[in-house]
RNA sequence: GCGGACGUGGCGGAAUGGUAGACGCAGGGGACUUAAAAUCCCUUGAGCUCAGCUCGUGCGGGUUCGAGUCCCGCCGUCCGCACCA
């Protein structure tokens, strides 16, 4: 410490954020090479639609990725760290709606606004590969893609519902369906069937399912929601004959054909073609079945919804014994669209079977042992669904649970009543949608030549931007113009598809684009084998299932095509938490209803919260996610405006596990604010010409730097922090010394890609270059072990004394000092040790 | 209902089966200051007969020399969902 040295003002993000972001622009710093000889890493966080503001969940998941994309520019990569647009959506027509604005015009103008957000915080992006999904030089070369599917068999069109509006004349999305009425008419809302385009993501559904045993960097969580929704199940499909005056077999499937001989009766779905034709002529059916649509359609719903049936009086005959007759029900549990729309249920062996048969009286016979308990009159009202053998099923008797399945269906195979059927739950994936802002589909309608692709060379279909949207409708098929073209094939007249895509098709693989942008085609392969797979993806759980699916659907059936040789996108996934915050509310003495208040009106008291207006208490309400409606929102322009990106940055990292919640407190953000100016008055300490040694801190040091880097490379930012603080006040209280300038030198560095202006601005005194452009601290193996060690004794298992010996002293030696220990001879009051636990250098367990 | 995750001080959270509560926030006391801010120092799981001891990681059992961690059974909270046959 030179003495003469000014007391360093404080560090100003105000002047000195915008400063290092501009060099770092000019510099061109986080520009991908894609010529480098270095290794590669490609960092990715889900990009944003563009809604107009950044919001603070977006500033944790794209800090995250940014620590991660400069730690491995440090450590010597060549990052690919892009960020781009999902600018295609209904909340833009929803917008031109509302306010008579354009939709193009809306999210562009959001996308200028959310960018110069983005650069505010000083992430280290690769702006040179910016793309918009709204952009033809984009969806053009979407269209392209689609049109290589369409020729590889993957895409086809069929007939499917939709949720229509009759006032609006709209087709509506599911989140529009408010209660069964359309979110803005209010009319009750109608299904209709529309000619609509389909993948063929079902043809992978076996890839994809075996594809998730190789992402074992994937959460447990995401792999289980995937697997289920892919939802693989094997059992037997076969037919029931009829019974007079029943005229048509039932077609039915299960996963439990082991448990045959415990049938007891036959359900089918009220959209069932045999329920279908009852209700025609007997009232009480149709009574039955306009009730089975009532009541919410969600799983728990259903779940928990009462079993119920409608006996048909129709009979069908058991498979294995044609003198035995099982009844024929209607039945609000079960599904048309699932497997053929018809059960047997089993009560014995399933809940709902169990549920349903003690309701109307059914027998209930076990046919797996459980455990010895092998009586056929099953007792009480739990099903039993775990292994056994078969009893009471004359052949099957003694197999167990998987032998006997297969041996019901060898004998309905050579019988030819039934054949072994693997099911999916997975669905084609409906890609149409009526509306206007999304990628034109690449079809024309001819009535001379059927459904024809637009040829290659006349991409990109643009969308024409004269529309309006002050009359209920797709502007597309209103449009005078734009869909009346001229057959590609004979040349007459024809007409446009003014269908576009569903957005998740343009986010299936932007992940590719970013790697390159050629202007002729939509990726070049030789940059997808350079930089693909992602090494790692960032972002939140609600992308789960859709979105992670589809682009692993995309990427697979581009690689059957033979387009790219990479078949999983993202070799290492992770999902954030949630920023959440407390909310503050009163009941509105009227009616009841709270009333929400920002954080902005509201001060926090040493008893609880006040209104600012008025001075009187607030409720304290839960601490949940960041929500408009509950107005417990903060703005992250405006946290930066006051306490500067590197603070905001610190505190997504800081406390809570990245995979958990973090809620946001106004405390929590003065705390980053005074480390950020606690590190600059240390690094304002560094002395260069320093001497002296300090062991203690040089080995702290390079634990530290060992630490951190092991924590970044897991994601364990919380730990990284508070490893960071450790460093920081065991550097603040240890004398001038050459090492203790390492040490500072060395958080610096740690501290960079956290809060890299603050380390820029802090390095350049070093006049060693841009701290972007710096290595990550050397480590120097042989101090990373202490060459003292704290060695805990117990007595019986319980902490008596601690001491503290060389490393590595033996066993002898250890037990010795313990025993010698008085704390230790009080607490063994004279009993006899009977056995000794050492373990070396960590703690002596005496036990008498 | 099913599937998954979680449960540790006032709060967010640390802790390869080996000293529970690192680190941060909040609180208490003090220094500096005319004062404030900023900064620095000390302190903070609970209890007791307080140099010490006892209890303590949702509850009840178990395994172990030793359990926040492993096993069994409960309770609670959160997330996801598609009656999956």
């Amino acid at each position: 410490m030179t003495p003469e040295r000014p007391e360093p003002i404080r560090f100003d993000p105000a002047t000195a954020d915008t400063r290092w972001q501009q060099v770092w622009d000019e510099h061109q710093s986080f520009r991908a090479d894609v010529t480098s000889a270095k290794p590669r890493s490609y960092v990715l966080e889900m990009f944003p639609y563009p809604s107009g503001r950044i919001h603070i969940g977006h500033v944790r998941n794209y800090t995250m990725g940014d620590v991660l994309a400069r730690y491995k520019r440090m450590r010597g990569f060549e990052v690919l760290h892009p960020m781009g647009w999902d600018a295609f959506g209904m909340p833009a027509e929803n917008a031109a709606m509302e306010k008579g604005v354009h939709p193009g015009g809306w999210t562009r103008s959001n996308i200028a606004n959310m960018k110069a957000q983005l650069k505010r915080l000083g992430f280290a992006l690769d702006w040179s590969r910016e793309l918009a999904t709204c952009e033809p030089e984009y969806y053009g070369q979407e269209q392209a893609l689609f049109l290589d599917l369409y020729a590889a068999g993957l895409v086809y069109r069929r007939e499917s519902t939709v949720n229509w509006d009759p006032v609006d004349m709209t087709v509506l999305a599911n989140e529009q369906v408010i209660d069964g009425r359309g979110w803005r008419s209010g009319a009750l809302v109608e299904k209709r069937k529309l000619n609509q385009w389909f993948l063929k993501i079902t043809d992978f559904a076996d890839e994809l399912l075996e594809g998730l045993s190789t992402l074992d960097k994937w959460p447990e969580k995401v792999r289980t929601m995937q697997e289920n929704w892919i939802g693989k199940s094997q059992g037997l499909q076969f037919r029931f004959k009829p019974v007079a005056p029943l005229e048509e077999d039932i077609a039915v499937y299960s996963t439990r054909p082991d448990t045959l001989f415990g049938a007891s009766f036959v359900a089918i779905a009220a959209d069932h073609p045999i329920a279908q034709a009852m209700a025609k002529d007997t009232p009480e059916a149709g009574d039955f079945i306009a009730k089975c649509k009532q009541g919410g359609t969600t799983a728990a719903e259903l779940e928990t919804a009462e079993k119920l049936g409608f006996d048909t009086g129709l009979k069908v005959v058991h498979p294995l014994d044609e003198t035995w007759q099982l009844p024929v029900y209607i039945a609000n549990f079960v599904l048309m669209d699932y497997g053929t729309g018809a059960v047997f249920g089993c009560p014995a062996h399933d809940q709902r079977d169990i549920d349903f048969a003690r309701k109307y009286g059914l027998p209930v016979t076990r046919v797996v042992a459980d455990g010895g308990k092998t009586n056929p009159v099953f007792e009480g009202g739990e099903a039993y669904t775990g292994p056994g053998r078969l009893v009471n099923s004359r052949f099957l008797d003694g197999l167990d649970v998987p032998a006997a399945k297969a041996a019901v269906i060898a004998q309905a195979e050579a019988e030819g009543w039934g054949e072994g059927k693997t099911v999916w739950r997975l669905r084609d994936w409906g890609v149409s949608r009526q509306r206007y802002w999304g990628t034109p589909i690449p079809f024309i309608h001819c009535e001379v030549c059927g459904v024809v692709p637009v040829p290659k060379k006349h991409l990109p279909v643009v969308l024409p931007e004269d529309v309006t949207f002050d009359v209920p409708g797709n502007p597309l098929d209103r449009h005078p113009l734009w869909k009346h073209v001229d057959c590609p094939q004979c040349g007459h007249a024809a007409r446009r598809e003014t269908d576009t895509l569903d957005t998740f098709v343009d986010s299936s693989w932007y992940f590719l684009r970013f790697a390159s942008q050629p202007d002729d085609r939509p990726f070049d392969p030789e940059a997808i084998k350079r930089w693909l797979p992602v090494e790692q993806y960032i972002g939140g759980i609600e992308h789960a299932i859709l979105h992670l699916l589809y682009a692993r659907f995309w990427t697979r059936a581009l690689a059957r095509i033979g387009k790219v040789e990479v078949t999983e996108p993202f070799a290492s996934l992770f999902t954030q938490g949630m920023v959440t915050h407390e909310t503050y509310e009163r009941k509105n003495p009227e009616n009841g209803q709270p009333v929400f208040f920002s954080p902005a009106e509201v001060e926090r008291t040493a008893e609880g919260a006040a209104l600012k207006a008025d001075g009187a208490p607030v409720e304290i309400g839960r601490v949940i996610k960041m929500s408009k409606s509950k107005k417990n929102v903060v703005d992250p322009d405006e946290i930066v405006a006051k306490y500067g990106a590197d603070a905001i940055r610190w505190f997504m990292l800081s406390d809570s596990p990245p995979e958990r919640d973090l809620p946001w407190s106004e405390a929590g953000i003065e705390g980053c604010w005074r480390f950020v100016q606690r590190l600059w008055r240390l690094f304002g300490q560094y002395d260069a010409e320093a001497i002296g040694t300090d062991a203690a801190l040089a080995r702290k040091t390079h634990q530290t730097v060992h630490a951190v880097a092991q924590d970044i490379e897991a994601l364990g930012f919380n730990k990284a922090v508070a490893r960071i603080y450790e460093l920081t006040a065991a550097t603040e209280k240890a004398g001038p010394s050459a090492n203790r300038s390492a040490a500072i030198r060395a958080l610096l560095l740690l501290a960079a890609p956290m809060m890299p202006h603050l380390a820029e601005e802090a390095f350049a005194v070093f006049g060693e270059g841009l701290v972007a452009d710096a290595a990550w601290p050397e480590v120097d193996p042989a101090l990373l072990v202490d060459d003292e060690v704290t060695v805990a004794v117990q007595v019986k298992g319980k902490l008596r004394d601690t001491l503290t010996v060389a490393k590595g002293t033996p066993r002898e030696e250890l037990e010795r000092l313990a025993l010698a220990s008085d704390k230790v001879q009080r607490a063994l009051d004279g009993a006899e040790v009977r056995k000794v636990i050492v373990v070396p250098d960590r703690l002596v367990n005496l036990v008498a």
